[in-house]
DNA sequence: GCATCATCTCTACAACTGTCGAGCGCGTCA
DNA sequence: TGACGCGCTCGACAGTTGTAGAGATGATGC
């Protein structure tokens, strides 16, 4: 089943991070973890949270007076998530466009460029199975 | 200035790529043109619309009795803004995680492959003027 | 046994999104 | 000159997101 795409807002994003650094961890902590970048209280956090264990995001499981959290979600799934909707509402599923708007966007270092053909040799020769001969 | 970057929903994707296909265009044009995908009536599309208008994404222009709207950010404008928000969130800005993933997720076909490593080609040519020489 | 502190639960609310329907002008064609 | 059809304007409403305060509860120290 082609699981359905995993989409996040921003302080969904911000809370799910701090949850891949350091859980299992509470809402407190977390809380105080984020509050110098957010200033967000705690209640807001808490809120964050459990509406993001409806949606399947991060899970909970209660400890006698405290809970505990991690996430329901891998870094890769929620990065893929992210990049299957650029990729197709912003370039129409079409990945070279994407990749050309990224080299013309940013400020790729000359190390960034050689990793990334490195990346790209190491891809080919992964699957390179398809063995088809040109 | 570095512009604030452009973040457009899912409803306004569908909206501004139509927009960009036909522009300048009405209202009921883009409503006609997308009824077979979104089966929006004309008021979604309207209200849509002029809200882009607020928010600086479409610019309308009366004329008479008829509104007419053309795109107030270029294709590049916006893919690009969708492509920070991945970076910037999924990926703390770093570039060559986001390729990675990227080659993972999908289905890159040795065509594709074949394109992107002439893109890097070329980027580095183009850019190459940075005259450091290994 | 009671005051304290840390946590939790519940409720609220404003802004933004997605989605309309009802009613209003204005050309146009008998 | 009046009925039609288009396109327009307004208002509405439910659902999601961001943000938070007020009060309940359970563990702790004395």
């Amino acid at each position: 089943m082609t699981e359905k795409p995993i989409e996040l807002t921003e302080a969904e994003w911000t809370i799910i991070k701090a949850v891949w650094d350091t859980e299992p961890c509470t809402a407190p902590a977390i809380q105080e973890k984020l509050f110098q970048g957010t200033a967000w209280t705690y209640s807001t956090v808490r809120t964050l949270m459990d509406r993001m264990v409806v949606k399947g995001l991060l899970a909970a499981e209660k400890k006698s007076n405290q809970t505990r959290y991690r996430t329901a979600v891998t870094r890769a799934q929620a990065q893929r998530g992210e990049l299957l909707y650029a990729l197709k509402h912003a370039f129409n599923g079409a990945l070279t466009p994407m990749v050309q708007c990224l080299l013309d966007t940013n400020e790729v270092s000359r190390a960034e460029l050689d990793q990334i053909k490195q990346l790209i040799a190491a891809h080919e020769k992964t699957r390179g199975k398809g063995g088809k001969k040109p």
